[in-house]
Formats: structure tokens, sequence, C-alpha cells
DNA sequence: TGTATAGTTAGCGATATGGCTAAGCATCAT
DNA sequence: ATGATGCTTAGCCATATCGCTAACTATACA
């Protein structure tokens, strides 16, 4: 376990923001065109093209170009180093649960003396 | 789903920053007081407290006073919106696959014609 | 060629964030 | 009662974030 992971910095800070997940979702159902990316949300494109170059800095989306049109796609495998966190945050819980039982365990034992 | 989740823009903002992850990952072997939250950073206390008050807001947190010590414990539970969030993404993914699925079928079954 | 379409860049303003120092308050130990 | 300890508040500074408009570039289509 690393001290410091600018990879989770990035990506929690790209989730933290609604009109970013509004656009994840859409592309969690398939690629799509920045235009139709900002559609739904009422904003501006430069305001949404700013939104998407934090998700393509946190690795969530992939761009090309194809002509005059880019193609965003969502990138799953970003999401693995928020799931691991969240498996080690388990763990550490987990393992103090653990702790936990044994301590009562051993005054269990102490009693019975 | 609605359509924007307060929760989830505290949650994942309250874990952007590495300072706070460290926090959560002392809490999560067992409650500690504030100034032992803070030892290991090397920041100072009210820096300590406004992270703190972050993390208190996300609900990651849940702080009492004992005299004039403050306990900090950490609230697992407070992470559910994010794993909801993630089952959500990962259901449209796969939904995904599976219409790309449907379609490549079905592009077999025309070709058997 | 000329016009519409899709994106891009520059830069502005309001607000939020993350660090600090200095000063204050409340409790515990002597 | 006095000092040490643990936290708290107020307020400052630098930087980052989020929205915008205006002006620009590049491709497609007629």
């Amino acid at each position: 376990m690393a001290k410091h992971h600018p990879d989770l910095d990035l990506l929690f800070h790209a989730l933290s923001d609604p009109t970013r997940r509004m656009m994840l979702n859409r592309l969690a159902k398939g690629p799509a065109p920045v235009t139709e990316l900002a559609g739904p949300s009422g904003f501006k494109l430069p305001t949404i093209l700013r939104h998407l170059s934090v998700l393509e800095e946190a690795g969530l989306v992939a761009t090309q170009k194809d002509g005059r049109v880019r193609s965003c796609a969502f990138q799953p495998a970003a999401l693995r180093p928020m799931t691991d966190w969240l498996e080690d945050q388990r763990r550490l819980w987990e393992g103090r649960l653990d702790r936990l039982d044994d301590y009562v365990t051993k005054l269990l034992k102490e009693r019975e003396k």
C-alpha cells in the first residue's frame, strides 16, 4: 500500500461532480460524440469540454477524433484503483472487528480462571 | 435512479483528498482522537479539523466529545451510495455488452438465411 | 465557393479549497 | 488557582474549480 495515490485523487475528484457522472452514465451505455454528451445537460459546450478533459485525465474516458467529430468512450478499467481502495478499507475495518473478537475471546478466557 | 445525488458529490469529494483518505485509513483500524489523527500527517490542527468536518459532512466519520477529547469513528455505511453507484455503472456497461451480443447474434442469424 | 456543423481556445468572474497563524475556550492535573 | 493539554474559531493568502462569452479552426455538404 503506497503512501499517496495520485490516481485516486483524480478519480474521486472526477466523480465528485454530478455533470461528469451524468456524462459517464451516458457513456456507459456506449460511445458518443461531444455534442450528444452535452445535449441533456443544459451546459454550454466549453463547459462540457472542460468536464470531459477532467474525465480523460482520470482515465475514465478515452476520446478520438474522426473527421470533425470526437468520439468518447467509457473506460471501466479506470475504476479499478477505486474498487481496490474500497477493498483495502473493508479489510482494515474487518481486521478491526477480528481484533475486537480476539479481545472479547481473551476476556472470556480470563474469566474462566 | 434519481437525477442528482448530493450524497455522491460529498462522498466522492471527501475521498478525493489524500490527507482525508489517510485519516480514514487510520480510523478504519479503530476510533481515534483528533490529535492522533493529525499526528502522522505533518499538518496543523486547524487544517486537520477542516478535513475532519468534510469527512463528517459526507457521513464518513462520526465524532463525539468526551471531556476535552473528541473521539472520531469511521462510518463504513456511508460508503454505500458509492458502491451502489458502482453497481449501477457496471450494470449499464454490461447491458451495453449484452446489446452488442444481441446485435452479433442477429447478424449471424441474418447470414444463415 | 460558401455555409452550416462540430469542436476548440482564450480569458473572465464568482466561489470553493487547502494551507497557515494567532488567539480563544474548556478540561484535566497539580 | 495555575498551567498544560486538546480542541476550536476567525481570518488571511494562494490556487483551483465551474460556469460563461467571444472568437477561432476544421471538416462536411451543397
